[in-house]
DNA sequence: CATGAATGAGAGTTCATTCAT
DNA sequence: GATGAATGAACTCTCATTCAT
């Protein structure tokens, strides 16, 4: 999902229900273990991927596993809270407070685009993920709506404003809004559906624009 | 996936790798165990439903369901090839050549998020199994660039006429907009996001004439 | 195993716990499912046989075969006496009384080892279950038994007309010699051992004639 | 199989696709998993002998027969790699160069028989395996024709050296004779034939060392 | 006699989790 | 902290045999 708002502070996911480790080597076996579990999620998917398998990947023995997560969940959980902080260090700071709304929208998209790019592989596993665990699609579902509704504010306001199409629901719309981005990555860098890559951000951006029917947006004709 | 298309013949998730039961008894054996498996699949999702459960709720024995289906993967098919043609059977006849897009539009979404919403708890269902199952993730995906491209030349043809925004990629912009109201079905009857039902539809369809420019759709303004 | 005897008449492997088919129909049906069985061991063996294959290679219902056969291990049993039939209606009549040892020992090697040549997928399946099928093994005993019985009394009268060696314990000698051909011809046409197939029957009639020290069987020196 | 050969390296039965263990308690195990094996497979054979069975009698777990062993197959060869080791510690190292041919011949149908005799139980089992299992089959198939052909050579030599039949095709009669002995054994210590124990080495080396006419082996007339 | 669907017992196998060393 | 072996519950799938039509 795109976001048009500011950076956050990290972590809403938060991880091991295990206390971290304190010692030195302690820390180095957890890391090990995130990364091998990254490597082995990517490579067979939340159902296939077995615990012995990161703890082989991470060399050390299955029952250390345990020292430091309760299951396959948690170290899920711990993994995607890294991932998110990553996601967080935009190399492209987000435009300032005076940039036109086209411009904010298209730093964004991009930003959440090639975020997802970078992460395809677990992002598709996120995905399998969500549809299988009842605690992992509420968090979604969790992070979707606050998202959504951060969207409907914003196009509430434009439409007040007459910046936006007013005959649009403006829940529904950013729902729709958010979903058709966060959709057309899911399909262009998970099922890796035919498209030309540089024509994404535009495009999406330039439909987004469109649909609220956003003046000002140059449309060539 | 909304379709301004025709219908279509039926059944392109062709079923069953057993041979089709002779008699009569064994037709209405096959029926009762898929009707089953829709209620138990509707009531576990697709890991969690038990060979042995949908024979019971069959009332047959748990062999008798190996006579008609090879396993869960099958009978899941065969499932959904009925739910494929119950949904080609249309209340509301797609309208015909001389109505204008948006209506043609308006029917397609309607008729695509009513049967979606009718038979959401398998929607769910066949979300989760694509997304774990590769040979039904390939499926779904064939399908959809099959969708996809057909809405694509759509939109080309549009903007040729000078009907559409001719800065759109037509293909990223037919991913985009066909994946905005698949996932819009996802969110609003599968996740039952609290959205005001009656609005889906006008929203969407009106979020895709806008996406597109095409002129004629009357924006109140 | 070779015979040094006369033709017998056959069937001492009585088949079918069922009664035999009165009608012509039936007659039909159980022997196309003896064909079909023949066909079916010698594809898969004994043990990966089922019952329905082999009436489905003799189209018929699985059903119509409990009305011939009580089970797979009967329907084999039918098959062998059949075969046995086949067996004991040599070609070459053996030879009459006044031919010498040497002779009719050839024709007695050499009408056994080209019966279990043309019949060596179904030997081989014979081999099979006399080693799995406890009543099949018995069976198997008894008759090589009797065999080497004859065998040894007939070794033990050459003994005592100073024409063998007499160092040689009469039974454990028939027990070797008889063994000794039939194990060649299961490797020769079961195993399929690379060996010149015309050198079979001299060699194997010259060692047996050399091991018993027979004189006037002409050795080359 | 008989054989003049020396005692060779040990375990051409390579065994189990699970690495074997590390700890102390792991190697205990594994050893009594296999003693257990050979318990159940003496009793019931390979078709009959139930994993469960075999981890019961070993006192642990079902589960933790896969942690050593891939399944009955694999279990069965590591068993018959430790009953071959056991083999080729002879109690009577095999003569030396000097010993004439009819000594050594002894010497090697001696060990062979006796420890046919010692591990006759299992031995059956191995026929049976053979049988039934392609890759067993396979490789005795592959044992049996080395050892053959170390034969044929050996009988070649004789004969050209003026010391054997030189009627007789040197393969056939390897095969012949290695089979005579192999069957002996069999019908002696798994048939349970009745023929008089202490005869059988002599006999069957008198028989071996007639039927190649061998000279200077003192025949009794 | 033929049909073909229904039955159901039973063994194999996996792997998350524990715990003694 | 680390190790790695032990556990055992739980589900699938096969196919010989029966029997109502």
């Amino acid at each position: 999902m795109p976001t048009t708002s500011k950076t956050k502070p990290a972590a809403e996911l938060t991880s091991s229900a295990r206390e971290m480790p304190v010692s030195k080597r302690g820390v180095a076996t957890r890391a090990s273990l995130i990364a091998a579990a990254r490597t082995i999620f990517e490579r067979d998917g939340f159902l296939d991927a077995r615990i012995s398998d990161i703890a082989a990947e991470a060399s050390v023995a299955t029952g250390s596993f345990y020292t430091y997560f309760v299951g396959k969940e948690d170290i899920f959980l711990a993994l995607m809270a890294q991932i998110q902080d990553e996601m967080l260090h935009p190399e492209h700071p987000p435009p300032g407070e005076g940039t036109p709304l086209s411009e904010k929208l298209e730093a964004s998209n991009r930003a959440y685009l090639e975020s997802y790019r970078k992460n395809a592989k677990l992002m598709g596993v996120l995905e399998q993920v969500s549809m299988i665990n009842e605690s992992f699609r509420e968090h979604r579902r969790a992070r979707m709506f606050a998202f959504t509704e951060r969207n409907a504010r914003m196009i509430k306001r434009l439409q007040d404003d007459g910046q936006a199409d007013p005959t649009l629901d403006p829940l529904v719309a950013a729902f729709a809004l958010g979903g058709m981005v966060s959709r057309l990555a899911f399909q262009a860098f998970v099922l890796e559906a035919p498209m030309p890559f540089e024509k994404i951000v535009p495009t999406v951006t330039q439909l987004w624009l469109n649909a609220l029917q956003t003046p000002g947006h140059d449309v060539a004709r």
